[in-house]
RNA sequence: GGAGGGAUGGCCGAGUGGCUUAAGGCGGCGGUCUUGAAAACCGUUGUGGGUGGCAACACCCACCGGGGGUUCGAAUCCCUCUCCCUCCGCCA
C-alpha cells in the first residue's frame, strides 16, 4: 500500500510511477476524488458525533424528567442522521480500501520504463562452461541418471510435477542444507513457518487481492498454500510495533512454494523449470528507512555468493518497471545460465520494497528518542530458487559419460557423493 | 469432536449501561536526591483518523480480539466469527 499522503501532496510522481509500469494513471484521480469525499462525510458525521456524546453526558447527569425527554427523542433524530452519513462514508471508505490496495508501488528513478523487454544486465559473473561434446538438457539427462522421474509425478497429481529420486532428492537437500548454513553465517536466523496462511497474511505481503487466480487455496478452512516463504516472514511481525533497538531483522527460511502458474500457463513447460511445487530460501529483512539501502544491497551480495559459492554463471538484471514486483520499489534479479538447454534461468529476485507491505501488514516500530511510530522497510530476495539451480548444477557440470560433478560445498551433505552417476 | 473458561494500553491486571477523559502495577521517559549509580519520591507516558496552525500545539472522532446489533449513551447487554486456556474423547 503506498501512502494516501503521498498521492495527496505528488499526484504527478505517483501517476509516472504507473505510466512507467504500463498502468492506468487515471487511478490515482479516483483515489483523489474518494479521498476528499471520504474527508468532507467526516467533518460532517464527527460533528454530529460529537453533539450527540455532549448530550448524552447531559442525559445522564441530568435530574429533570422532561428536559431528559425532549433531549432523548432529539438525539434519537441526530442519531439517524449519524446512521445515514455512516454508511455512506463507509461505502466510500471501501472503495478507496479496494483502489489503494491495488496500486502498485513508486518505482526509482533508475528503473527502466516499460516490462520484461526493457529489463537491462548490469553484470555478469563466471565463465559459461564449454564441452567437447554437445551438452544434454537436464529433462534428458535427469531421467537417464535415473534422479528425475517425470511420469511418476504425472502419475501422482498431474503434469508440471515431478519425484526426485537418490542422488538427486539428496542434491536438493544438500543445497538447502547449504544455503539455510550459508544465510545463517551471514547473519540471518532461521525460520520455520507455516505454509498454509489466512487470506490476511497474503494481503499483508502484497499477494491478495492481485494474485488470488495463482493461489491454492482450501476452500473449506479459507487457507491458502503459500506461494513463497516471504509471506509468513512479511508475517511474522504483522500488527506489532518494534522498538528500533531490534531493528534491522534478517530471518531466512526454508520452504516449499505452490503457485498455480495459471499467468504463466504454457510457459516452460519442459522439464523442472516452472512446477506447481518448489523449493527455495528465502531471505527477508525488516529495517528503518534510513537502513533500507544498505540492507538491500547486502541482500543482493548475500544472494550472489550462493550463485558463487555453487560456482554457477550467473548475470544479474535491473528488472523494467511493469516486470518489477508491484510491492517493489526496485527489482533486480539473479538468472544463472544453464549450459544444456541454453538459457539464463531465474534462480532470484531481490526486491526493495520500502513501506509497501510494512503498511499493508501494519509493521510499524518507535525511533529511538523520537515520537510516535513510523512504518518499517522492508526487504525480501530468495536465495535461489532449488529447482532451477539443480538445472544449473546438472547441466552445467555433465560430463562426457553423462555423469555429473557435485560443487564441493555440498560435500557435507552429500556423504561422500562427488559424482552423480547413472542409478541401478 | 464434546463441556467449560477467557481475549482490556509496550507488558501484567481491575472494570456487568452514564461520576471511566479505562483504576492500579510493571516497563519507558523527564526530574529531585547522590561524587556517580541503585533505592526512594515527584511528574509524564497508547494507536489511527479529521479540522485549524508555518510550527510547537489545540480541538474533535474512532479504537477494550474481528464483524454486526440493542440504546439518547456500550469495555460492560445481545448475535456471530476468530484465537487462547482447562478437562474429556480421538489420532499421529
Amino acid at each position: 500500500m503506498i501512502d494516501i499522503e503521498l498521492i495527496r501532496q505528488q499526484p504527478e510522481l505517483v501517476k509516472a510511477g504507473m505510466i512507467k509500469r504500463n498502468m492506468q494513471p487515471a487511478l490515482i484521480d479516483k483515489a483523489r476524488s474518494l479521498d476528499s469525499r471520504r474527508r468532507e462525510l467526516l467533518v460532517d458525521v464527527e460533528t454530529l458525533k460529537a453533539e450527540r456524546n455532549k448530550a448524552s453526558k447531559e442525559i445522564g447527569a441530568s435530574k429533570d424528567k422532561t428536559a431528559r425527554e425532549e433531549k432523548i427523542a432529539a438525539m434519537r433524530a441526530v442519531g439517524d442522521r449519524i446512521d445515514a452519513l455512516d454508511s455512506e462514508l463507509a461505502a466510500v471508505d471501501a472503495q478507496l480500501d479496494e483502489l489503494m490496495a491495488t496500486l502498485p508501488n513508486v518505482v526509482e528513478d533508475r528503473v527502466p520504463a516499460g516490462g520484461e523487454e526493457a529489463n537491462v544486465v548490469v553484470k555478469e559473473w563466471g565463465d559459461k562452461p564449454k564441452f567437447d561434446f554437445v551438452p544434454k538438457a537436464h529433462w534428458d539427462l535427469g531421467p537417464q541418471l535415473g534422479i528425475i522421474n517425470f511420469d511418476q509425478g504425472v502419475a501422482l497429481t498431474g503434469s508440471r510435477f515431478y519425484v526426485l529420486s537418490g542422488a538427486g532428492a539428496r542434491l536438493q537437500r544438500a543445497i538447502i542444507s547449504w544455503m539455510l548454513d550459508l544465510h545463517i553465517r551471514q547473519g540471518y536466523t532461521e525460520k520455520y513457518t507455516p505454509f498454509l496462511v489466512r487470506s490476511e497474511t497474503l494481503f499483508g505481503a502484497g499477494q491478495l487481492p492481485r494474485f488470488a487466480e495463482n493461489l491454492y487455496k482450501d476452500h473449506e478452512e479459507d487457507l491458502y498454500m503459500i506461494p513463497t516463504a516471504e509471506v509468513p516472514l512479511t508475517g511474522l511481525h504483522m500488527g506489532e510495533i518494534l522498538d528500533e533497538a531490534d531493528l534491522p531483522r534478517r530471518y531466512t527460511a526454508y520452504s516449499p512454494c505452490f503457485r498455480r502458474e495459471k499467468m504463466s500457463a504454457g510457459r516452460d513447460v519442459r522439464g523442472i523449470k516452472r512446477g506447481h511445487q518448489f523449493d527455495k530460501v528465502e531471505m527477508y529483512k525488516f529495517c528503518t528507512p534510513e537502513d533500507s539501502v544498505a540492507e538491500f544491497e547486502q541482500m543482493m551480495a548475500d544472494a550472489e555468493a550462493t550463485a558463487q559459492g555453487l560456482g554457477l554463471p550467473y548475470r544479474v538484471i535491473l528488472k523494467g518497471a511493469g516486470d518489477t514486483s508491484e510491492a517493489a520499489h526496485i527489482s533486480f534479479d539473479i538468472e544463472a545460465w544453464a549450459a544444456g538447454c541454453g538459457e539464463w534461468l531465474e534462480v532470484s529476485s531481490i526486491s526493495r520494497v520500502g513501506d509497501y507491505q510494512a503498511r499493508r501488514a501494519a509493521i510499524r516500530y518507535r525511533p529511538k528518542g523520537g515520537k510516535g511510530t513510523r512504518f518499517v522497510h522492508t526487504i525480501n530476495g530468495s536465495g535461489l530458487a532449488l529447482p532451477r539451480v539443480m538445472i544449473a548444477i546438472l547441466e552445467n557440470n555433465q560430463q562426457a559419460d553423462g555423469s555429473v560433478r557435485v560443487p564441493k560445498v555440498l560435500a557435507p551433505w552429500m556423504g561422500g557423493v562427488d559424482v552423480i552417476r547413472a542409478e541401478k
